[in-house]
DNA sequence: GTAATTGCAAATACTTTGCCACGTA
DNA sequence: TACGTGGCAAAGTATTTGCAATTAC
């Protein structure tokens, strides 16, 4: 077996968490998965389906980010975010993940020069990116 | 009123949109706001409560995505991704916006001076952050 | 006048929880 | 044995659509 994954379960039984088949399946499943994956891919996919039920998987998604082994991405953990694009302006944010609040970083953005090589290296069209930076704000600590 | 409202307003007429109070609303309130916002937010805004149903400020955000005058932040449409945090690895990843596939990106990720100094400036905690770049992939194109 | 837009309500989609059975330590 | 974990089904929350009435052009 990948020790990878020998590795990650090591601290999964160390952040207290029981070794299952489920749990297993699922690390598995996510470490061969070179992308982020939607709890509906990771039910469907073949080490889970059949072996566990949607729910379980939520549930130890759950408890693996609560034991920072597994990140959930994106900005809020339920809604959709919209924004204005304006010509010429640009805007990278900063999250708490404490109480949410979400503010524009005015600083120039590095990302750009990163972004002129995937365009000539993969040959996408139209590309753009975001940013966000994530922590606990002074008020919520 | 707000020039940039006007000119914004001015990029939705050439687009094809009417000139309604909602859209009007919609664009003072996204302008206004210094950070992306929910359906829900927007909806419950006072420019807009009472003023529009929240299926209207969807289809307005629709259209005006259509259009590249809004943008929606987040790798997928409806639902939540998850990866694995792995000691010491860290991804980036690339989106096609036609086929949504995503492929995680090795170059050497050029955030993190910036994440130092947003560290030292602002005093946040446990500072991490998330880097995506959307574009059409060659096969979508 | 015509076609885009809106409101209301219903339908979908995805997430989350309750409860009891089960398995790991 | 005891408590974390799992399955099933139901509830909760956010998004999306149908249709008739309205409004901008």
């Amino acid at each position: 077996m990948n020790p990878l994954i020998q590795q990650t379960i090591g601290r999964c039984r160390e952040a207290g968490l029981r070794r299952t088949k489920a749990l297993e399946e699922l690390l598995a499943t996510l470490l061969e998965s070179a992308r982020p994956m939607t709890l509906a891919e990771l039910a469907a996919s073949p080490r889970l389906a059949d072996q566990c039920d949607k729910a379980t998987v939520f549930r130890l998604l759950q408890r693996l980010i609560g034991h920072g082994i597994v990140r959930r991405l994106g900005l809020h953990e339920r809604a959709a975010y919209f924004t204005l694009l304006l010509p010429g302006r640009h805007n990278d944010y900063l999250i708490c993940t404490g109480c949410g609040s979400i503010e524009a970083i005015t600083a120039p953005c590095p990302v750009h020069e990163l972004e002129d090589e995937i365009r000539a290296k993969t040959g996408y069209r139209n590309l753009y990116h975001e940013l966000e930076f994530f922590g606990l704000c002074p008020h919520c600590e």
